[in-house]
DNA sequence: CAAATGATGTAACGATATAACATTGGAGTC
DNA sequence: GACTCCAATGTTATATCGTTACATCATTTG
């Protein structure tokens, strides 16, 4: 498996700028963020994103076209999905898995014939803090 | 409800690019293969994807930054939610909902007090074609 | 040290999407 | 028909996201 690669300094840098962070970023925030360390082109950022990808620490947000930081580092297994939950307004992010979820994918999968490789599963709403903080103001 | 408006030139021409490929097309492809018709920049594309959008006629598959065509234009409604299985090798979807998955979805908002608006749900993998093109190959 | 490997810096470019603004075209009045 | 309104269109420029290409530096390993 994936020996736990002690990570550069670009990547230590990017990683902390999105764990520090309150919502997903952007690569080219990142970089900005990360001009006084002396980034200066989007290469930088986008190789030490992949490298942090591949060893499971972030996850890319397709909807948002934006990163995140791992709320629980773990090895992502095909068997254990992660979906994410978006909040429209305040742009925090909820990850979490459901086998069950899993399963429903793995049975339509099986009727289908279709061999699951990867999954993009992020919903988009409000959570509880916005929904509250919105009831008053319409 | 929302009126089936009758489709515009540039809407009609871009759906009909969308429904007669076998794939998802990115805006720029679509873009490219209207240049016949008079299309000459990307948001002539774009307000028709728009447009298609907002009637359900078609989808954007935000792991493919492209865009199909709907296979059974419905009323995508809150709880009839879609999913799309898109094959790596051939690029074919298929779109398809399943309520247990919408209801596992319900169950974490309801559990974590989240508003859900809507959801991306994009697995990729083989199709059952590619999967037996591919066994003698390796 | 020498070779191999991986990370970095930099510039240029490609791909995706939107802003701004002028113009056109039809639907409903008068 | 003339007038008004509003949606759709055409066009240019720009913003945003991501990659190619290539030279250089650092680390490891024999
Ligand atoms: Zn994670
Ligand atoms: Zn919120
Ligand atoms: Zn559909
Ligand atoms: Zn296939």
């Amino acid at each position: 498996m994936s020996a736990p690669h002690r990570l550069t300094r670009n990547q230590a840098l990017v990683l902390e700028t999105l764990t520090t962070a309150e919502e997903p970023l952007s690569a080219y925030v990142i970089l900005d963020r990360l001009k006084d360390e002396g980034f200066r082109a989007p290469l930088q950022v986008y190789r030490a994103l992949d490298k942090l990808l591949e060893a499971g620490l972030i996850h890319r947000l397709d909807s948002l076209k934006a990163f995140v930081a791992c709320s629980t580092p773990h090895e992502h297994d095909a068997a254990d999905r992660v979906a994410f939950a978006i909040c429209q307004k305040c742009a925090r992010v909820w990850e979490f898995s459901d086998p069950a979820i899993e399963g429903r994918f793995a049975a339509w999968a099986a009727d289908t014939d279709f061999e699951i490789a990867s999954a993009t599963i992020e919903i988009s709403g409000l959570c509880a803090a916005c929904r509250k903080a919105g009831e008053g103001a319409a």
